[in-house]
DNA sequence: CTGAAAGCGCTTACAG
DNA sequence: CTGAAAGCGCTTACAG
């Protein structure tokens, strides 16, 4: 590629009869530059058609003006049809724009894209990061935090490591679902879980065992992993294992799409035989046959608020070690 | 953010007693080092936790090792649960990442986003531009390639400035579904046609308008922009002037989701009274009531091509000014 | 308010 | 095979 035609600082300078570092001044927005020479300055950028050069300027300044969304997810799971992902993409690209930061995107599900994301982090070509999920206690958020890089988190780090996050209230969503279940005379509940490495899985679990214990009802649990099939095989183990179930609270929109799918061709009537509730409240919740009763999680505004929070960290500003946003029950046709 | 912690190549240098110059080639993998400097200096990388400055190289290289995937949509379309970016973007982000690169991510709905994308990449942020869509006659693919900058294009432009693309076999694609609507004995065949500022949406309709006129059958068309409102007023609408229709191809599988549900909303049952087929083959068609036909385009399969194109650009080479790929039709329930 | 100069952290001819 | 030196294109104290 030419590097010849594009001109430089210094081609301006000349141009405008100015020194280089009065230059930087006026493109950088300085208002001490005296308002003739600023304009001569503009003129000359404009005839030049002059644009800075970004790698020289994070040289001096070592700031990049990007930040980087890591999603240590399979390709498969961060674009099948779920609408999680996208959402959190959406949010931070909103937040990221006004800010005028360039996002990059790192999908990190292999060992070797988890390599790639700690050199490329590291290596300050970006000016913090965000995790748009975490599993287990992965190591590497703390790792970059302690590297100096501001981090922040999609959901509660389950390291304990303290790090900045942003999550939404799982527990109580789920327990006001589960209570309208209850509340329309559903006695056999079941769930299906998210899977039991992520912060979502563990508490959206919790909230529906503590919810039947405390109507003392029992637990039936099946597990999937947010995937549409996953959603099938659990709720095809529900049946066998429970024929009698009457509800069933799954953790996200895409298993219960699956789940409702499954309900049909075992020949139950949804909601008459089986209620159905969901969580996410994507877009699909409102195109499944029934439409969906679902828990909403403010997907978009998760990611926008992330991206705040790191904003400020990079900044050098403090910022509250967690936010949580609020979670709420939208009745449709299925429960 | 401190500077302070992070060691310099001068560092590494110093440690492994050696000059700049040969540690740089180390790490840059010269093999004209000789083996046992190259140990200490792979040592002393190891000791210090020494990852090179991407911002210092790109300024000497010229080359930054990412590329810029522009998205010149609304943040609404892109991250709907249209499967079609987020399809784009995973094939993007395989091949990058068997190459070693990084992914910016650009979107461009609003002018301001548009000003955003041509200062960054003109600004050199980039090694090469992909759009992943394009609307009417936009100019600015043509400004960067003028610039020396690579563009590859996702559907041929229509400015005719004969950029390099990638595009499906749209009208092969369409005029396998109308003859199996013809061949199955629909007689009165509509369609939604997609937005007729992009290539996609004309050339489907140009499929659709072909066929049914060799057909000896007369066309009926409704117009929508590829979401599911517009899908749903679309079908609204040929229901109320064609009220005879017994099928409908519609140019995107999201708004034939939405023409199904206003199909059965007005009593038509599909396939019976009216045939349906879509087109894209995303997840949701198979999940859609009932399960839907359509015409499968290779999403992911365009995003890897593309990249690979520009990859190759970036790198010095040539490169075929289009690739077609080719559809096919999926025959499931609703035609 | 403006400029000369140093320096950000690398790579790469050029010698040897 | 290795090193000294120049230079990539900026910004920013420091003087004046």
């Amino acid at each position: 590629m030419r590097t010849a035609g594009r001109p430089t600082l210094e081609a301006v300078a000349r141009r405008a009869g100015v020194s280089r570092a009065t230059v930087s001044r006026v493109v950088n927005g300085s208002t001490t530059v005296a308002e003739e020479i600023r304009e001569a300055v503009h003129r000359a950028v404009a005839e030049l058609g002059y644009v800075p050069n970004l790698a020289a300027r994070s040289l001096v300044t070592q700031r990049t003006d990007s930040i980087a969304l890591v999603m240590p997810e399979d390709a498969n799971r961060v674009f099948s049809d779920d609408q999680f992902f996208p959402g959190i993409i959406r949010g931070v690209s909103q937040e990221l724009e006004a800010a005028d930061k360039q996002l990059v995107l790192m999908l990190a599900g292999s060992p070797a894209g988890r390599e790639r994301v700690a050199r490329y982090t590291t290596g300050r070509h970006v000016d913090g990061v965000l995790f748009a999920s975490l599993h287990a206690a992965d190591p590497l958020p703390a790792l970059l935090a302690q590297l100096g890089i501001p981090v922040v988190c999609n959901g509660r780090p389950l390291d304990g490591a303290g790090l900045p996050y942003v999550d939404v209230d799982h527990v109580g969503g789920v327990s006001r679902a589960v209570d309208h279940l209850i509340g329309t005379g559903r006695r056999r509940i079941a769930t299906i879980a998210g899977p039991s490495d992520m912060v979502a899985g563990i508490e959206r679990l919790a909230g529906y065992r503590q919810t039947v214990a405390a109507a003392g009802l029992s637990a039936r649990v099946a597990v999937g992993d947010f995937t549409r099939e996953s959603g099938a095989a659990a709720m095809r183990d529900l049946l066998a294992q429970h024929p009698d179930l009457d509800a069933v609270f799954v953790a996200s929109d895409l298993m219960a799409q699956a789940a409702l799918r499954t309900l049909r061709e075992a020949g139950r009537r949804v909601p008459d035989d089986v209620a159905v509730i969901g969580f996410d409240d994507t877009e699909t919740a409102a195109y499944t046959e029934p439409p969906l009763t679902t828990v909403r999680q403010p997907i978009q505004e998760i990611g926008r608020q992330m991206t705040r929070q790191l904003l400020r960290l990079a900044a050098g500003g403090s910022i509250e070690p967690a936010l949580v946003l609020p979670t709420e029950l939208i009745l449709r046709d299925s429960a």
